[in-house]
RNA sequence: GCCCAUGUGGCGGAAUUGGUAGACGCAGCAGACUCAAAAUCUGCCGUUCGCAAGGGCGUGAAGGUUCGAUUCCUUUCGUGGGCACCA
């Protein structure tokens, strides 16, 4: 290994390159599912493959559980610490439209760039586990999971998750309370789909969207800045469209729970803890009027959520929501043309501006009343922006005595304020206060607010006026979105009626698609896809009329014996008739012949150069033993009923049909498969490749003529950003399972995630849904833990440090110095920070950089170019960017690990700077001395170490240890550097010191660690060696320097012994010199003594 | 606006339960080695008054609790993150 010359200068660059090779040759991070060491899982968030590649603000907390998941295999744990990519998502979609470049491509481009970048830093990864969520063999189990909370509701009486046959069953025994049994029998099935829709996990219901006209699409909030695109500035305005959603509110009491026994921050629990916004209140009705006296003759109703139900004597005014159904029935005719104008106003606005702008009252009288049930009052009902359509009922009681911001409206329109409070409130400002006594409030007066809570609830509910309510400020999660790149939904609608595909139909395999822009109406891109999107032959003719066929052809069921010969047609068969297909075909799958299972364990997992089969898969009513969809090949195998003369007839005249309608097929006898399998084999090969031109089926499931009668078509929106991140935690324990999402026994031994490291941007999204997920999950009996993340570690942001140059406005070829920009007009461009040391840019470099600057002239000071600079968030558009290939190719990766851990605690964000990088450097530098010597080579030695130099070492054992532990990564780091430093003041170059130092330092540096650990002898790599126990008798102290202070003020130190008790103490302290001085002849008030911290003495 | 985090030398930061503020590193200054450079090594390095000894001030700002506060409490300002279709 090299010879002695080359050893004798820390050369990084080959020592890294060497030991990455090696590594992977000898697969040393590859983790076995079974092992008898106890298990210890150690998660990052899932990166999203970005074009623009890593950045050093990535690493951070990749290098933050790298270090942790080496430390805890040293320390005998069997680690699983896997990686793999969020693949799916908007800006691959959004560059493609940009560049017509298909997401596949480009994503699979940005997967290999982040794989080598990381591979670079040398992380222990074990990549046989990667996962990417946009491979079609991950969203099989994605989409499957999402057909189990289609399939399931959330059983209020035991508050889980159940299969929603469960519900079924008892609305058909006992029904509910708004149908009886009977009704349910007698409903039709669309009347049965939307009942059950209404209790489904994964449900369809209208919800609002951004709506931009001019683009044709939905926007993120993000991407609407005052009230237009950002794209284009197109007004964008509400609208309410058909939309996914996962009913995580049924899970909010769990959620707030589970909080509980997991191991986040205080605030990380805070945020989604407010983010449930769980309160506690009262829904009470009040009856509606069109004027001051009469109520009107169509008994209106409006409900609003109060948690303030004591106020109910103070309320002034009712705002309800803009979007509110009421605003439209009550507004009077006098009203009409001002509340027309407010909503078109309103519609122009973001949630996020009704919110934020409190300084501009915006409201609109309705002209309508509504009724105090308590003393009769007539209230008057406003409109107001403030109010959100989305939180409890849409509409509030306002008592502007106790609350600002209806004090602030009333004041603002003049309406008259009703005080409930008396001395609380001056008339001034609201007061929300409890503790005051009531006053003009009827049967309340002269009770306590708190205690007038339950006593008016309780009024409320006799009267029948309302009721207590639980209610939570979060939503229901939007599940489905616009786009293209996203997993397709596993739906087919019949007639508005959601059909879930079965799970032997998955992946639905996401369709190739030309343009990216929406479809007709707003939907996402794979609406225009008709012939994948229209599954009934009628629908399919109107659109694009490919496919004519007559009833006539209508091919014979399935094999009688099979029971399926009295079968109706499939082209018009019914939902149910579909149903019992379905279920032929499964029952087919479970009871396969011999010759059948031979040939599926030959077909499956794309064993065929790479074309997947299906097995007993319906096509119109008929099923096929085997099918290949993407070139519509049929695979039979036929038994002994096939030579009947019945049966030919049948099986003809279904080939036929088949054959018309674009199939190819196959015919094997039960013998040939069982004698000599492998001549079938390349019989189909050969028909799979024979005709390339065929046009298949796509590779996706084509289901025709799925039910029938009206309109049947796919699902066309696709699912969002985490519904692939919700449960890839699992995945990664049984990434190549074809069978299920997970085993079972293997999501037993991993368990929960042991340590998750991930950013607090994630606090309120990601967290919550994998968390109700996995509630799901475990609920449904699927794993055997309800909380994904055992404890989670959050990692700050790497901010950029920008860079400016300014060139003047009269004159694009100059530039001025930051110094002297005041004296001249110049505006401020970012300059790429790499062409810049510290803030003095390199001019020649500069002028290099764009064709715009070569002519560049600067106005200098101090004969030096000074840049400008400001903390922004790093990114490629503002030339901030740090590269972490380039630090490695100059520093080494081990330098650049422990650099960007030196930088400061993981969990705080901080700007980056190269500066200081040196200083890491340096130290490994000096660590390599300790081993080798420029002119001797090798210079360890087999000496005993002294006590010093133990106490040295075991001093940083401790340190090292407890910091690792706390993940405080940076003070190891300098332990490190003083353990150095000390050990070569010391001149100790003792093998039996040094090699324990490697281990210690091996998370932290591996390539440096492993390289010296083999030098010194050893064989197999130092991660399998054993983390050194530190003794505490080698650390006992006998004496300490006290820190003396007089008054707190520190003024000497005195050296004593530990073992001293408080008098003995007093005695030395009081004849201190520095003491008496103080003192002045005084006797003190009072000494403080903390053994083993402190002295104070009080005058 | 609401929620969360955060603020310490020229810079990144340390001070683990309220107990010696500024560890470690960068930058800077002075020196050694060298023909020279690099590398390496040694010393200084919050600010202010003072020849020195020694003292004053100092952890965003103001107030409080305490023998003692960077640490706890109240108010306030600045910065960063999130606010439901960026991931």
């Amino acid at each position: 290994m090299g010879n002695i010359q080359s050893l004798m200068e820390y050369d990084f660059r080959k020592i890294e390159t060497y030991w990455q090779k090696r590594w992977k040759e000898d697969r040393v991070y590859a983790v076995s599912n079974e092992s008898s060491k106890p298990k210890h899982y150690v998660l990052d968030m899932f990166p999203y493959p970005s074009g623009a590649g890593l950045h050093v603000g990535h690493p951070l907390g990749y290098i933050a559980s790298d270090i942790y998941s080496r430390y805890k295999r040293l320390k005998g744990y069997n680690v699983l610490h896997p990686m793999g990519f969020d693949s799916f998502g908007l800006p691959a979609e959004q560059y493609a439209l940009e560049t017509g470049q298909h997401p596949a491509e480009t994503t699979k481009k940005n997967i290999a760039t982040f794989k080598r970048q990381l591979d670079k830093i040398g992380f222990c990864y074990d990549w046989s586990r990667e996962v990417q969520t946009s491979d079609p063999r991950y969203y099989k189990w994605t989409q499957w999971i999402f057909l189990q909370l289609f399939n399931s509701y959330f059983c209020n009486t035991q508050q889980k998750a159940r299969p929603i046959s469960d519900l079924v069953k008892k609305y058909e025994t006992t029904g509910s309370k708004h149908f009886t049994a009977e009704e349910w029998k007698g409903f039709s099935e669309k009347e049965k789909g939307d009942w059950l829709m209404k209790r489904r996990l994964a449900f369809s219901a209208y919800g609002e969207v951004n709506w931009c006209e001019a683009l044709g699409t939905v926007l993120a909030n993000d991407e609407v800045v005052n009230g237009v695109s950002e794209r284009g500035g197109f007004p964008v305005e509400k609208r309410k469209m058909r939309q996914w959603f996962l009913r995580i509110t049924a899970y909010a009491d769990r959620l707030l729970e589970g909080l509980e026994k997991v191991d986040f921050s205080d605030a990380m629990k805070e945020m989604q803890k407010n983010w449930i916004g769980r309160s506690e209140g009262a829904e009470i009705e009040f009856a509606v009027g069109d004027s001051q006296s009469a109520v009107s003759e169509v008994p209106l109703k409006l409900r609003v959520y109060t948690t303030r139900p004591d106020t109910i004597f103070g309320v002034d005014f009712m705002v309800i929501a803009p979007e509110h159904e009421l605003v439209e029935q009550i507004t009077t005719t006098e009203q009409k043309e001002a509340i027309d104008k407010y909503l078109a106003y309103v519609k122009s606005r973001s949630d996020r501006e009704r919110q934020a702008e409190t300084k501009t009252i915006t409201g609109c009288f309705t002209g309508a009343y509504a009724v105090n049930p308590f003393d009769g009052r007539a209230i008057p009902i406003w409109t107001a922006e403030y109010v959100l359509a989305g939180y409890g009922t849409g509409a509030i009681m306002a008592v502007p005595c106790g609350d600002q911001r209806d004090f602030l409206f009333a004041k603002h329109f003049g309406i008259p304020i009703t005080n409930i409070i008396g001395g609380h409130y001056n008339g001034d400002e609201a007061n929300p206060t409890k503790e005051a006594v009531l006053e003009n409030s009827g049967f309340l007066n002269g009770l306590l607010m708190k205690d007038a809570i339950g006593i008016a609830v309780n009024k409320i509910e006799e009267m029948g006026i309302g009721k207590r309510k639980v209610n939570y400020k979060m939503r229901d999660a939007g599940f489905s979105r616009q786009r293209y790149w996203g997993e397709p939904f596993p739906i087919i609608w019949n007639d508005g009626i959601a059909i879930p595909l079965d799970a032997e139909e998955l992946p639905l395999e996401l369709p190739h698609v030309d343009k990216y822009g929406p479809g007709p109406e707003g939907e996402g891109p794979l609406a225009n896809l008709k012939e994948w999107v229209y599954l009934t032959t009628d629908s399919f003719k109107h659109t694009s009329g490919a496919v004519e066929h007559s009833v006539d052809l209508t091919p014979n069921p399935s094999p009688k014996e099979r029971g399926m010969k009295e079968h109706p047609g499939y082209m018009n068969s019914t939902v149910e008739e579909w149903k019992k297909t379905i279920a032929f075909a499964r029952q087919n799958r479970k009871e396969p012949t011999e010759a059948e299972a031979i040939m599926w364990s030959e077909l499956r997992n794309r064993k065929i150069k790479d074309f997947k089969f299906r097995r007993q898969h319906p096509v119109a009513g008929y099923i096929p033993d085997f099918i290949c969809l993407e070139k519509s090949l049929i695979v039979e195998i036929d038994g002994e009923y096939h030579n009947q003369e019945e049966q030919r007839k049948f099986d003809q005249g279904r080939e036929a049909w088949l054959l018309e309608n674009g199939f190819t097929m196959i015919r094997f006898s039960n013998q040939e498969v069982l004698g000599d399998i492998n001549s079938v084999l390349i019989t189909i090969e050969y028909a799979l490749l024979q005709d390339e031109s065929r046009p298949g089926t796509g590779s996706h499931s084509p289901l025709p003529w799925r039910g029938a009668g009206g309109e049947v078509k796919r699902e066309t929106s696709t699912m969002p950003g985490y519904a692939g991140s919700s449960w890839y935690f699992l995945r990664f324990m049984d990434p190549n399972n074809t069978e299920t999402f997970c085993d079972r026994k293997i999501s037993d031994y991993w368990n929960q995630v042991d340590l998750y490291v991930g950013g607090t941007e994630h606090a309120v999204g990601h967290l919550l849904y994998s968390r109700m997920w996995t509630k799901v999950m475990f609920d449904l009996g699927l794993i055997s833990f309800d909380e994904p993340f055992r404890k989670l570690l959050n990692q700050g942001m790497i901010q950029g440090s920008s860079r400016f140059v300014y060139r003047l406005k009269d004159d694009i070829n100059r530039f001025v110095s930051f110094g002297l920009k005041e004296k001249y007009d110049a505006v401020d461009i970012h300059v790429d920070v790499n062409l810049v040391d510290g803030v003095e840019l390199n001019m020649e470099e500069f002028r290099k950089w764009k064709p715009e600057f070569a002519e560049a002239e600067f106005i200098l000071e101090d004969g030096k170019y000074i840049c400008g600079s400001e903390v922004e968030k790093m990114s490629k558009s503002k030339y901030n960017t740090v590269n972490p290939d380039e630090l490695c190719n100059k520093y080494g990766a081990d330098t650049f690990r422990m650099y960007e851990m030196f930088l400061g605690p993981v969990e705080q964000s901080k700007p980056w700077d190269t500066k200081g990088i040196e200083g890491v450097h340096r130290f490994l530098r000096k660590l390599w001395r300790l081993f080798f010597d420029e002119v001797k080579g090798k210079i360890w030695t087999e000496d005993k170490a002294t006590d010093a130099e133990l106490k040295i070492l075991h001093r940083t054992i401790k340190k090292i240890e407890e910091d690792t532990e706390r993940f405080s990564f940076n003070t190891a780091v300098s332990s490190f550097m003083i353990c150095v430093n000390d050990l070569a003041d010391l001149k100790c170059h003792k093998r039996e010191v040094l090699e324990k130092l490697l281990i210690l330092l091996t998370p932290y540096a591996p390539h440096i660690a492993e390289e010296l650990w083999q030098h010194l002898g050893n064989t197999g790599t130092v991660l399998d060696s054993k983390y050194p126990v530190y003794d505490p008798l080698l650390l006992v102290e006998s004496t300490k320097e006290y820190p003396v202070s007089i008054n707190g003020k520190l003024r000497t130190t005195i050296n004593l012994s530990l073992d001293l008790d408080q008098q003995q103490v007093e005695g030395s302290v009081l004849q201190n010199e520095v003491v008496q001085k103080w003192l002045e002849g005084k006797t003190p008030k009072k000494i403080i003594y903390v053994k083993g911290k402190m002295v104070n003495v009080v005058i």
